[in-house]
DNA sequence: TGCTGTAATGTAATCGTTTACAGACCACGC
DNA sequence: GCGTGGTCTGTAAACGATTACATTACAGCA
């Protein structure tokens, strides 16, 4: 059915070797006359090499595989489209993958991943356990990991500073005058939410402040959450005159809860987020939010496998800088205001 | 350096094509025994077939290709998630592709998708211009579309009912007592933003009440677009106390806009968006939506495509009916209040 | 003239599977 | 005793490319 490279064999009166050498651009010779003949009976007959065939023999796919939880999780699109965009400009394809942080799907996905012989992964997944990537790493794949790294693994990785995101996130409201900040976090069995939590404490600590535990809630980086842990908040009138989320998902989930409990954002309630997914600009108000570079992060994870692949091994992970975006969910631009804690 | 189906074959001391049979559980008879030997030999050297010479020879590369604009624009990874979940369990990858709606780079992605031997293809885009869906057609490739499915192309879809979701929105704004509604739509050249249209216009003929031109204005399916449609609404003095608009993007740029510029929803103002993207339950006041069941039409589009490859080629399009979700932003909950268009 | 080197092209092996075909073996019925 | 038919297994030819190696032709040179 399909054009074979025999077809053009044939109809340019050549061999296959001939073909092929034109088609892919060998260093080999060809005579001009050759050349333009085969050229010809190419597009005349509509050829378009089998990548199959061809990745079978040199053992080169051109695909990668994306490994995220979730990717109708906000967070992950536009990784996503970083990864992709870096990609198909390099020739490559992105195998979509889903793992529910499933330990057992993560691994199937692995094995399928190796059957496939795709030429490298990036992982943007938090089941990340070292296991794994021992494996991939003495199988020799090509990996990158994305947002999140066990600590001690010798694997690429592209990174935020997530502790000094929070710290200044949560120095941002100290300098704003609150005194009693809520921090409502991840599952602290996850590295990052661990780490958002330390740069929240290392924050209070340089300005004097003890850690309340009170004030320390885990909303599992999920909007409910968010909400239930501000429920509770409230329900046990722990005093609190801010928050800051350690994700935009659980900022969002405790704003709406406040306004139903009657609070007021900024004015009695200011409250920070982290990641900066679209909807954070999208909200009433527009949360402040540690903003992380999504796409950058993406593209960069891409970049850096397609090294990786090219042959470069030494373990590299880029850190990037997280940055504050000051929008209205704290008060700092409500000029005419003045924040909760200093009023009355 | 992997194991391959010749050392297993030597393992267990007998011929590739035994081995084949064995792991590919093909119908033909093997002896128990020698079963066992060749099981025995494959968990030993944990071989696992390559699926790319499988697929060579098999001609199924168990890949399909899923074709968005963007990945990143919030309707999509629901849709990607459905195909995805569908995908696994039928043992497919999913290769992602961005077109961005630029027809060079659809084309390109249908060349790379064919070179590379997808079994099939779900098209979730616009720039879907019948050219290119008639070329795959008469190619045999199995396609299907999602969301959006030009008239007149007998290719299987995944659909829902555009018209009639705006139409309930609107008789559902109607029924509150609303008589100027404006409608914020998306590019009249894709048929789904003009199907929208026809349903706000039927619910407004079967009211007997006729459609004013300068309440319709186009967003883009943009949120900065449906501000900037508002913005224009209000700057011209047009009355309306609701808005329909036709998705949510649109919709919560729409609200942004209106409560900057001193309006109040859904007491001065009344919304219903379209899509039920996630956010539509986290913005405040909650957005009441028409829902698109996304998840479940990607899940559709893949189960359908399986059968598609399997050889069932009698195009089929599934229309699936949209529901409208009541929350705040329309005043229908709000028992206690009296819609601004009553007031006074 | 004959030898050598190089450019241009072809032949065939290879990648790791599947599978058509053939052969070996055995039991069975006549 | 001998064909016949059924199991089981092996051999080798695909799938569609790349590429090591062989071959040819011809120019340059002694």
């Amino acid at each position: 059915m399909a054009v074979t490279i025999h077809d053009v064999a044939q109809a340019a009166g050549v061999s296959v070797a001939t073909v092929s050498r034109v088609v892919s651009g060998s260093v080999h010779h060809v005579r001009p006359e050759t050349r333009a003949r085969v050229q010809a009976a190419v597009t005349q007959l509509r050829y378009r090499p089998n990548l199959v065939a061809r990745g079978l023999k040199q053992r080169v796919t051109h695909t990668v595989g994306l490994i995220v939880p979730d990717i109708s999780n906000p967070f992950f699109p536009a990784i996503a489209r970083g990864v992709e965009d870096v990609a198909s400009r390099a020739g490559k394809g992105v195998l979509l993958c889903n793992t529910d942080e499933d330990l057992t799907k993560e691994r199937a996905y692995l094995n399928l991943l190796d059957t496939r012989m795709v030429d490298g992964l990036i992982f943007a997944t938090v089941g990340t356990n070292p296991g794994h990537l021992r494996m991939l790493r003495r199988r020799g794949v090509p990996v990158v990991l994305i947002a999140r790294a066990p600590r001690g693994v010798g694997i690429d990785a592209v990174l935020v500073d997530n502790r000094r995101g929070t710290r200044e996130a949560t120095e941002h409201l100290l300098r704003l005058g609150h005194r009693k900040i809520a921090f409502i976090g991840g599952p602290t069995t996850l590295p990052d939410a661990a780490e958002r939590r330390t740069g929240y404490e290392e924050a209070l600590a340089a300005a004097g402040i003890p850690v309340a535990p009170a004030l320390i809630r885990d909303g599992g980086f999920r909007a409910e959450g968010g909400a239930a842990a501000v429920g509770a908040l409230l329900d046990q009138r722990v005093p609190f005159t801010a928050i800051v989320a350690a994700n935009d998902l659980m900022a969002i989930g405790a704003m709406e809860k406040l306004r139903r409990r009657g609070r007021r954002i900024p004015d009695d309630v200011a409250i920070v987020g982290f990641d900066d997914i679209t909807f954070a600009r999208l909200v009433e108000p527009r949360l402040t939010t540690v903003a992380q570079p999504k796409y950058r992060m993406g593209c960069l994870a891409m970049e850096r496998l397609l090294e990786v692949i090219g042959g470069d091994r030494r373990p590299r992970r880029a850190v990037l800088e997280p940055k504050l975006v000051v929008r209205d969910s704290c008060g700092a631009r409500a000029r005419g205001r003045v924040p909760a804690a200093q009023r009355s």
